[in-house]
DNA sequence: TTCCGGAGAT
DNA sequence: ATCTCCGGAA
């Protein structure tokens, strides 16, 4: 057993009131969202990949853009891993497209091209875990199975007052309130319910469906759950990229590795600056060992600051010439000499879209 | 500057 | 269990 006696007792004691006041809430506050419109498997599932570790604002324009350019699972399967992180560029966690693209064609393979409406078959798919299999299936095909995602968690934790909520107790008491026939309803509204009004900072207490039966509210302190860790200093480092510049105009670009961070993004080659090393030393070594060539560094174009999940960087971009050797992919899946227009075509990650940007503007043709 | 967030790898 | 993945909003 999960959850303790007294809390089962509670959640016994509630669930009618429980129910009808989250529901009758939720018919009334639902925002209007793209995937609920038209809703299929296919959609819901887009959505909640996008969903993960990412706002509501955000992902809006991202999934129009997607269903215009895969509006359907066979089309995502057929499509070129590179149109995927094209659409995707910026929205972050890029392992995310390169999962949807291959469970696209798993279902196309073992699926008969349907998504299945069965728990432990969505849950074996990449990139989806226990939550998402839970919103799919709930969602989805209506079956009464709980997705706990971030604000069910906070929503939970506070409404129990869990200080330390694991995710089989929150499952345990999802499963005690779920009703089965409305288990979409009820587990969509859970989560609106956490982004709209039991917020992580300053919850509005006063507008919430469950203000009377949560009992972190009855202790004076919402916030004070679920309890969060103290965040570690992030180290930082220096980067360097090259933006090298051919007699033609054309600029140098590689492709990450698949299995590299931001894998089968395209990017300005370079790397760490190491300690001791001077800016413009870190660059020549790095485009030896990644693509064996010599550079002229030239100056500096811009600087773009970005902050990963346990780094922050410094970036640094050159403009530079090609002095010695012809580029081989030596640590990268491919590279190319790009046109100046070409360069948007390319999913790159944020910094070096930022570079790119610049890179067009300062080589562009003059008038 | 700090905060937020699911899945997969280890 | 703990760490690795990103970007935008507050």
């Amino acid at each position: 057993m999960e959850l303790s006696a007294t809390d089962l007792d509670y959640l016994a004691a509630h669930r009618e009131d429980a129910q009808a006041a989250l529901l009758t809430w939720f018919a009334a506050h639902a925002r209007l969202l793209p995937w609920r419109e038209a809703r299929t498997p296919y959609r819901v599932w887009i959505s909640e990949i996008m969903l993960q570790q990412t706002q509501v604002e955000t992902v809006q324009g991202y999934f129009e853009r997607f269903m215009e350019r895969f509006p359907t699972l066979e089309a995502l399967a057929a499509a070129p891993l590179e149109a995927v992180l094209k659409v995707w560029e910026g929205l972050g966690y890029y392992s995310r497209a390169r999962a949807l693209h291959r469970a696209a064609q798993t279902v196309q393979e073992r699926h008969q091209g349907q998504l299945p409406a069965d728990l432990d078959a969505l849950r074996a798919l990449p990139g989806i875990g226990p939550y998402t299999a839970g919103a799919i299936a709930s969602l989805a095909f209506e079956l009464p199975v709980p997705a706990v995602d971030g604000n069910v968690r906070r929503v939970l934790a506070r409404v129990l007052a869990l200080a330390d909520p694991r995710p089989a107790r929150l499952e345990a008491a999802v499963r005690a309130w779920l009703p089965p026939e409305k288990a979409g309803a009820f587990n969509e509204a859970l989560m609106e319910l956490g982004a709209l009004v039991c917020r992580p900072q300053r919850p509005q207490c006063a507008e919430c469906p469950w203000c009377d039966l949560c009992r972190a509210r009855a202790l004076g302190q919402p916030e004070a759950f679920p309890l969060k860790k103290p965040r570690k200093t992030l180290p930082h480092y220096d980067v360097v990229a090259a933006v090298t510049v051919r007699e033609d105009h054309r600029v140098l670009v590689a492709q990450r590795r698949p299995q590299d961070m931001l894998g089968g993004l395209w990017e300005f080659p370079g790397g760490k600056r190491e300690d001791g090393e001077t800016l413009e030393a870190a660059l020549g070594r790095e485009l030896q060992e990644e693509m064996g060539v010599t550079l002229e560094v030239g100056e500096q174009m811009t600087v773009v600051r970005h902050a990963y999940t346990h780094f922050r960087i410094t970036l640094y971009a050159f403009e530079c010439r090609l002095s010695a050797g012809e580029p081989q992919c030596l640590e990268c899946a491919d590279f190319r000499w790009a046109a100046l227009d070409e360069l948007s075509t390319l999913p790159m990650a944020v910094t070096d879209r930022r570079i790119a940007r610049v890179v067009e503007q300062r080589l562009a043709p003059q008038e």
